[in-house]
DNA sequence: CCCTTTATTTAGACTTAGTTTAAATTTAGA
DNA sequence: TCTAAATTTAAACTAAGTCTAAATAAAGGG
């Protein structure tokens, strides 16, 4: 059996979603990726991320906003976006299992997966926002 | 001060969602403009959509696939989407609110939205699943 | 009422994000 | 080395929605 898969494109790819903090979207992607002096064509850009998806290697996020971001934290975790600075951060903290057996409970459903977003304020945006105020 | 606002071809749409308990898309409210033999153009439907979401009198919400659906519940609530036959639910069941000051505390955010999806498998298809292999 | 101003609707062009197609290139492995 | 399968590529295409500019409709002062 082939086992090659992770091509020098889709490496590229992947390295740019890892070391990211930022979650980024298919465009930033393509924006690191003319920075670094490689040339990947932008289908590539997107088949590739399919192919990470698929493989369990990223994740896709869509949160705010009409592109998919990419993420290569691939522990169970949850997203806030800033509703005055854009930027995404983490949220780690699990989610009540008696929460969901209550939901379950009402739905009828038996969950399978979770898809979290929160909004708010950064605490930078607070921050800064205070001292515009004062 | 002028306060027609709610023009005709807005109410219908409005009226559709409202007697809608499927979270229509825009297409689908187009279909069913057709249906009842009204002509909206389709920026207006567009138009009327972002309009009403405006002024509160509906929601937008963004859950599974391309388009946004439409919701004329206000209350305060999420969804749920069966992964087998694409229906939404809704979930009533609030959210733990010391949960969210965990979150709010694990991230220096202060948060002022929750938009939650979850995802799994409604009573009907987990009967009709449960039928097939047998 | 009549006229002018403002709001709304409309058709169609345009945009954005992503997918598909078909040819060219690369790679695997017999 | 040679062939078949996988991958990349450029460009056409799609889906969902926005924008533009003209046409229509409503409002409100006189
Ligand atoms: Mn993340
Ligand atoms: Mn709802
Ligand atoms: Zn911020
Ligand atoms: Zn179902």
């Amino acid at each position: 059996m082939s086992r090659i898969g992770l091509t020098a494109q889709r490496k590229l790819i992947l390295d740019i979603v890892s070391e990211a903090s930022d979650h980024p979207t298919a465009s930033d992607i393509i924006d690191r990726l003319k920075l670094q002096g490689q040339t990947v064509a932008y289908a590539t850009v997107y088949n590739s991320l399919r192919y990470l998806t698929d493989q369990g290697l990223i994740r896709e996020l869509k949160l705010e906003g009409d592109a998919s971001r990419y993420d290569a934290r691939m522990e169970d975790h949850q997203h806030i976006v800033c509703t005055s600075c854009g930027r995404v951060d983490e949220v780690m903290t699990e989610i009540p299992k008696d929460w969901l057996r209550q939901i379950e409970a009402e739905t009828g459903y038996s969950i399978t997966e979770e898809q979290l977003l929160f909004k708010g304020v950064c605490a930078e945006c607070r921050t800064s926002n205070n001292k515009a105020v004062q």
